[in-house]
DNA sequence: TAGATTGTTAATCGATTAACAATC
DNA sequence: TAGATTGTTAATCGATTAACAATC
């Protein structure tokens, strides 16, 4: 059963962040001006692609220049929500919910990871990554309190349901899931889930391809990286 | 500039671990078939889609039961490759690198992770998740003598690139590139990056998107995680 | 038989690509 | 001016969805 309406525009959506990066390292380099050619550069895009997902965002461009760098970089963010904050609490601290902790560029990106939880009582207390882990007993309390617009949830599958059933009932609407089984959410909600086999597979298959076309395949020009 | 042709149905290859994620539970159930319906069951698709989806895999199933459950597992890991296994060496054990060691279910699903390296001269000699971490130094002797399909990049942005060039030199054709920048490598290489934050964008824009419908949304039933 | 499901063909929808006039 | 680029409209391509006969 197919149900609630899809993301419009997914595959421009997913492309943005590569787009943020490469502004934000021409901005540092004193760039004023960035294409949709220069953009395209390097990520195995022809520019017409990136022209068109910036059009998305309401950007203006200026004609045989380009868009304004400083200008390109607020649209995208104004468009994906990242000119302000989603507050997060991350729940699990197992190794991926610690290598989410660290991970420097969510601040930069409007992700702010405020509370983190966890079961076991042997990690409750730790700090890790400078987040001071609390005990899940004091979640619900605590997530009323904070009205997070996110919960990333990095627990086992077999408890993923569960805790996001617990969130949801605290509040919660946005789920970014790691763990390895689906959840399902009230109507309101909103779910991504990350499965980090999906891109296994993809890896997989490009390479099974690659070989289904013979060790001496098209030797065209390459550099695929999506 | 696009190149190099694009994978065929990745859509599908993509959903495909997820398939094999709950068949491998309904085997476990000790249910001999699985229906296309029963397998949509709870992951937000419509049958259909993964009728579709199952038939690229070849396999064969039974009017009015269904696939067999250990036949369609088979199929499906057959048209991944993963049937074999891939070998791969993992460079750079940061939190992101440790996180990935410490993955349970590659084992299960054809990937084997025979070597690990860091230039960190301070990391090397540990163990991590019982993976010896070698020195950076060691790599191109260690490489070309295991040959292993697959390196995994869990190295800063900034050194992705060099050591990309260094596997190829040796050897190495397939890419997982957890780094933040894009690498490019020769014609008959293949590289599937991965970027943590397309999957927060896609979140990002999916509660914008809800919060534009208004918050009493068109309330048909939910569940989406994808 | 009745109900469920597969396999297949056709219709729809959306994303990518091409083409080009307008502009700096 | 010449060259590069934007903005926009149209064409193509591929994925999703619908429909239904055949089968168990």
């Amino acid at each position: 059963m197919r149900t609630s309406e899809r993301l419009q525009n997914a595959p421009s959506v997913r492309r943005m962040p590569t787009y943020l990066h490469k502004l934000s390292l021409m901005h540092s380099a004193g760039d004023v001006y960035a294409s949709a050619t220069k953009l395209a550069e390097g990520l195995s895009l022809d520019s017409i692609v990136v022209r068109k997902d910036l059009q998305l965002t309401g950007a203006q461009g200026v004609s045989g220049v380009g868009y304004k760098t400083v200008d390109l970089i607020n649209s995208i963010r104004r468009y994906l929500g990242w000119d302000g904050f989603f507050d997060a609490c991350l729940v699990g601290t197992g190794s991926l919910g610690r290598a989410l902790l660290g991970y420097q560029h969510f601040m930069a990106y409007g992700l702010r990871i405020a509370q983190v939880f966890d079961r076991d009582s042997r990690l409750v207390g730790n700090l890790v990554h400078g987040h001071y882990v609390h005990d899940m007993i004091m979640l619900p309390a605590m997530v009323r309190c904070s009205c997070p617009d996110i919960a990333i949830l990095c627990v086992p599958g077999s408890s993923a349901q569960g805790v996001a059933d617990l969130l949801y009932s605290c509040g919660v609407r946005g789920f970014w899931n790691f763990s390895d089984s689906n959840i399902q959410v009230g109507p309101d909600g909103v779910v991504q889930r990350e499965v980090l086999l999906d891109g296994f597979a993809t890896l997989s298959a490009k390479i099974i391809q690659k070989r289904r076309q013979g060790p001496a395949g098209p030797s065209k020009e390459d550099g695929d990286g999506r």
